[in-house]
DNA sequence: GTGAAAGCGCTAACAG
DNA sequence: CTGTTAGCGCTTTCAC
């Protein structure tokens, strides 16, 4: 039941665990190829599993990467992960995974546990823009440095990859108004979260650059999920205004606003009268009336982690913030 | 930059590691409440963070769990490692995420990398019904307990927590023909997925109630991703074949599927002519027009957690069987 | 109540 | 090419 050591390998040969060692970790220069062959077989046939717990002590690394989202159900964070444990992997990482449900405080034990893992580095989308901001800055200042995704964080100097939802709102709404909406309503995400600001902001000027009025009824706290979605524009409808078209925050929300206009018999027109920013294509395919604005989820996570690996490989190396548009990828650098 | 230590703290108060050690777990019993104190203080002041590697190596136990999940984009798992993790971290225990992305070869990486991070127990989900069963039998064999969930493996007496994916696609399909549907086309899943073969089962069996002669023709394989529903169904519509009801086999085939109808201005009539077997409300409640059977994720999560820390707890505890059926939950118990 | 010492499994000098 | 030795950070006897 007790997992075979290196001693195990060692006694059973009549050798030194050091001979062991050099040939478990392919040390081909050192040891003799015939003992190599000797060592490999017995290994196998004994079942030994090195003890990563035990190598990574004595070599003070890890080869761990802490990656904290906020939440799991989104398509984007999903996808998310999926690319960047793969890119991670490619270099000798483990990813350790942990969600902090949209509450600071969880974030908060999160990072603690993952410190106490001794990660060498961490991916994070966080929850409250600037709630856990001196903690971040705690962490990174203890060495482990943090690459912040997607949600930007406010009044930290750290390397950041996230998408321009300024821009992007501001073209999915200009595009909606060209194709005939006016009555525009914009379901926004919490004000917590930056990426809203930003969206909200994108709406706004949108429609001012059409002389469209900007009407505050018509923005409406649309929250995350699609119960939530669902909600608000049921609420909105009860009041009566007219509408033509819906600019949501989330995928998922928006998808619930649709269904809750669907089941209230309200005509969704054709072409692009429902619009959100999402994650990934699967959008646009099992929706065709809402178009969906991509984000470009694979760079994100492919420059995520090569940040992140950069900074780990050379500690003082400065900090990057790259901003992606849709295909576009500009990218701004500055010194901390 | 480099972590403190207790020995930094020992040195730092001019006592032993000893005494730091069982002050920083607790141990109120034999270290005098004055000294506990000014060693907590010290370990806040000198931002002291326990290193669980060191700790884990000393105690012979990780305290880690590893889940193993053939893919990662369906809301199925997500829900399902959310719940889990959840619940494990109530018993003190983190968790390694590792995906196996339907390839079997990858599944045994994963596998060895859980071994190595010494795991004490693992959460799976298999991406092929037997092709690793010699190796479940090998790692359970040296005292690592398997719980397996949702996918069935074949030749092993593991503990499992499944649904009753016979008994939810016969409900399904009878469901369909009771409204209306006589011409049911099945999306079906690939062979080596257990669960594809039960739910043919299911939708074969219903038919023959009804004495709806079976049509292999009306079988297809409709993979498991929305691209491959949608091509499947592509497929099938080009054979000039009559259809009324599409009983799909992942939600996100059936939603692809769905859609690839949608675009061939294909007639959808409204009520249970779209079915599947779903992992949340979320299908249903954004796409009224599919009927979703919903699988319950959160009791296959808790339930799988439970088995598996019983075993853990009782290494000698006999493996549990456990059928969930939507709402309904039956148990069959046997000893290996 | 506290300290000294051993050791978890492994790697990495340093000898030979 | 191989063995000896020290120690990563921590817990846990065993003395005092």
């Amino acid at each position: 039941m007790k997992h075979t050591t290196i001693i195990d390998i060692a006694k059973e040969l009549g050798i030194s665990k050091s001979t062991v060692s050099r040939a478990l970790s392919g040390d081909t220069h050192n040891v003799k190829p015939e003992t190599m062959r000797l060592i490999s077989e017995t290994a196998i046939r004994m079942g030994y599993q090195r003890n990563e717990m035990a190598v990574n002590l004595r070599r003070q690394s890890s080869r761990n990467i802490g990656i904290i989202i906020p939440e799991i159900v989104t398509s984007f964070f999903m996808n998310f992960i999926q690319h960047a444990q793969q890119e991670l992997r490619q270099h000798g990482y483990r990813t350790i995974i942990a969600v902090s449900n949209e509450d600071p405080e969880q974030e908060v034990e999160n990072l603690m546990m993952l410190q106490q893992c001794r990660v060498e580095g961490i991916l994070m989308s966080v929850c409250h823009k600037d709630r856990n901001t001196q903690l971040y800055k705690d962490v990174t200042s203890h060495g482990i440095p943090i690459v912040f995704f997607d949600r930007k964080v406010e009044g930290i100097g750290a390397s950041m990859v996230r998408i321009d939802d300024y821009l992007m709102a501001f073209f999915t709404v200009e595009k909606m108004i060209r194709s005939g909406c006016r009555k525009i309503v914009h379901l926004a995400g919490p004000d917590h979260i930056s990426n809203g600001y930003d969206r909200h902001r994108g709406y706004r000027e949108a429609l001012e650059k059409f002389s469209i009025p900007y009407d505050k009824r018509y923005v409406i706290q649309g929250g995350l999920s699609a119960e939530e979605g669902a909600a608000a524009v049921e609420k909105f409808m009860s009041q009566g205004l007219d509408i033509d078209g819906l600019f949501g925050f989330t995928e998922t929300s928006t998808l619930g606003a649709k269904s809750m206009l669907q089941k209230m018999n309200y005509r969704i027109p054709e072409d692009v009268s429902l619009c959100c920013i999402s994650g990934t294509t699967l959008c646009t395919l099992v929706h065709p009336t809402v178009t969906a604005v991509e984000q470009p989820v694979i760079e994100m996570a492919t420059l995520s982690c090569r940040l992140l690996l950069k900074q780990i490989a050379n500690p003082n190396a400065a900090t990057e913030s790259v901003m992606l548009r849709g295909n576009i990828v500009e990218r701004e650098s500055f010194r901390t």
